[in-house]
DNA sequence: CGGCTTGTTGATATGTGTCAAGGCTTGTGG
DNA sequence: CCACAAGCCTTGACACATATCAACAAGCCG
């Protein structure tokens, strides 16, 4: 649980990437190319563009009033993100690695081949799903269903890298840093996965089925 | 947290209430009576209306696999629900109390005064919100967002009656009825409410300040 | 009255947060 | 090439919040 001593370590996004001003100016389907921990647009800002993954990953998050921030989603190749309810954006988009974004402006109105209305609903309907993770899951459940979701974002591979560091993970699952390992190393001597390379950032999924059933 | 003995009280819906064929045979924009705990639409049935509360209240909730009831949303008076993104539900909506509801098939399209992307925009926004609650909160400012969010939905008024159980208000922030009744009483013991009346359901906020300043 | 439902309270268990320390990898500068 | 510092990840000991289990009170309805 959140209490007092959190408020100490604020988080700061980076003052980097390009400004609301930047982002209007820009033609239709202008490409960006943005590096690990670049901004694409930031709370407060026009919400005039939809956004979407070429290549790389984004995480989109917001900021609470103590300070903490909570991951809402990461996007990945294909996906689109930015699309919001009002004209000002209330959370953040940064890149994980190198990405390519296409940023298309939102004037005028929905424009084929993209549907606005589909996007908000997959959205919505994801937003709702997890809240019943973060709502209702032990933390080595949260993990195993975050493990399965990049693996299905990795086309169901068994083997892939996950591109965002634990503390991600942690913001993203409503969990600490420590939990986050704690649960990674008990699907690793469970033999579910295999962790290796670069800060454990490698997985290797030995035994679907165990996985599958943590994350009821 | 979510152990297994949990599953020993499996949430079972109400068979009461419409069917799925009823509903499709529905002419437009009819009204529907029902009663506290009666069925608006189920898991698996075609989602081919939205609802409209015109009186009282509804909630809408998913089972998850361990059978455990998540509400994901409570809807009032003039609110829209219903809305999806596959064709087939995939939860529930009840009255929780004596309403009537408005339903409108989605055949066609999009039917003025009516804009269905700005209902799925608004339900992305409130998803995304109850997500940082419900992830990042504890116990007393989950019950103090509740209350707050409950007495916007009554104009802002100062006192008001809670429709739903104390169950209903747990599984709606994550949390057991034990957890609720206790912030319940904090909140009550620091003169920051008072409770009456039938179930201590009616609430009279005595310091606003205070209940916000929970809800950081 | 007696049984049922709903809400509250208490004692205890358990899971995760917190705090602290150490390992590993990477990068930098002598 | 090695020494060292900085990040990131992991592990351990402990604290603390909430779940669990149990009992009881209040209101409602037969």
């Amino acid at each position: 649980m959140l209490t007092t001593s959190q408020a100490a370590e604020r988080y700061r996004p980076e003052p980097n990437g390009i400004n609301a001003g930047e982002t209007r100016r820009l033609p239709p389907s202008t490409v960006l190319w943005v590096l690990p921990g670049q901004g694409i647009y930031r709370e407060g800002e026009r919400a005039s563009s939809l956004y979407q993954v070429q290549s790389g990953a984004v995480r989109v998050y917001r900021i609470m009033r103590n300070g903490h921030r909570h991951i809402l989603s990461f996007y990945g190749a294909g996906e689109w993100f930015g699309l919001q309810d009002g004209d000002i954006h209330d959370d953040f988009a940064e890149a994980i690695c190198d990405s390519q974004i296409r940023s298309v402006p939102r004037a005028g109105g929905p424009m084929p081949p993209i549907n606005l209305l589909d996007i908000a609903l997959s959205s919505l309907a994801i937003a709702n799903s997890r809240q019943l993770i973060v709502a209702r899951q032990g933390a080595l459940e949260r993990v195993a269903t975050f493990v399965q979701e990049m693996s299905a974002r990795n086309g169901g591979a068994n083997e892939f890298e996950l591109m965002m560091s634990r503390t991600d993970v942690a913001d993203y699952l409503g969990l600490t840093v420590e939990s986050v390992a704690r649960s990674f190393t008990k699907l690793r001597t469970r033999h579910i996965v295999q962790l290796f390379g670069h800060g454990q950032r490698y997985v290797h999924i030995l035994d679907r089925n165990r996985l599958a059933a943590l994350s009821t």
